[in-house]
DNA sequence: ATAATATATGAACATCTATTCATATATATT
DNA sequence: AATATATATGAATAGATGTTCATATATTAT
C-alpha cells in the first residue's frame, strides 16, 4: 500500500485512537470497543483496514481477537515521514527549479 | 488545526508533491503548475488549503506568487507524528488495559 | 442440538474532499 | 484606457471515505 494511503489511515481520528490504545501492546477488540465508545462494527471495519495495510496484526483467542501494532511497519512509516517531510538536513536552492526565475 | 487534519491535508497526493517541490526553497506559482500538470485552479486551491494550515507562505512578487514551506510547521509536525506513531521506547503491556483480559 | 457471545461482513446511506468550470482580481504591458 | 498574464475564488459535480443497519460466522456454554 501505497505511503499517501497510509497517511490517511492514520488519519482517521478513530483509527489513530486505535493506534494510541495498541500502542503498549496487544489488546482484546472487547477492551478496544469499551474504551472507544463506537459501534461495534464500525470498530470492526477500522479494525479490518489497519489490518488490510498490515499496520496490525490480530491473534485469535477462543472466541475473542486481540490486535497488536505491526511495529516494523511502524517504523517503516516513520522512515518514510521523514523521508517526505523532515526539515532536517534541508539546504536552500540546491536545485534548478529554484533559480530558473518565471517567464 | 487539528493534528489530524494536517496528516489528512499532507496525505493528499498533490499536495505532497508540492511540498516535495517547496522541500528545498521558495518556488513560483507559474513553476509549480510546470511540474505538476494539473488544471491552474486546482493547484491553486491546494495551495490555500495549505496556506490555510499554516504549512505555506506566500510571497507576492510584481504579479506572480512564490510560495515556500514553512519550515517551524513542519518540525512541529514531525514531533507530533514522532508523539502519535513513533515506536521508539515503547515498552509492553504497561498499563492496565493490557493485563485486564475479556469478559 | 440450541442458545449465547464476540467479531466480521456487505450494502445503503451520509458526509467529506478533490476536481472542474466559469469568472473575478490584481498586476503589468501596450 | 485597453489588453494580457498570473493567480484566486465560488459554485457545481464527482469521487472517496466513514458510518449505520441488518445479518453472517465462529466459538463457547447449556
Amino acid at each position: 500500500m501505497e505511503f499517501n494511503n497510509l497517511l490517511k489511515l492514520i488519519a482517521d481520528e478513530n483509527r489513530s485512537k486505535i493506534i494510541l490504545l495498541l500502542k503498549h501492546g496487544e489488546v482484546c477488540v472487547c477492551n478496544l470497543a469499551e474504551q472507544l465508545a463506537i459501534e461495534q462494527s464500525l470498530l470492526s471495519h477500522h479494525l479490518q483496514k489497519l489490518k488490510q495495510a498490515d499496520l496490525v496484526i490480530e491473534r485469535k483467542v477462543g472466541r475473542w481477537v486481540h490486535y497488536s501494532l505491526n511495529q516494523i511497519r511502524f517504523l517503516e512509516l516513520e522512515q518514510e515521514f521523514q523521508n517526505n517531510f523532515s526539515m532536517q538536513g534541508i539546504r536552500e536552492k540546491p536545485c534548478d527549479l529554484h533559480n530558473q526565475g518565471c517567464k
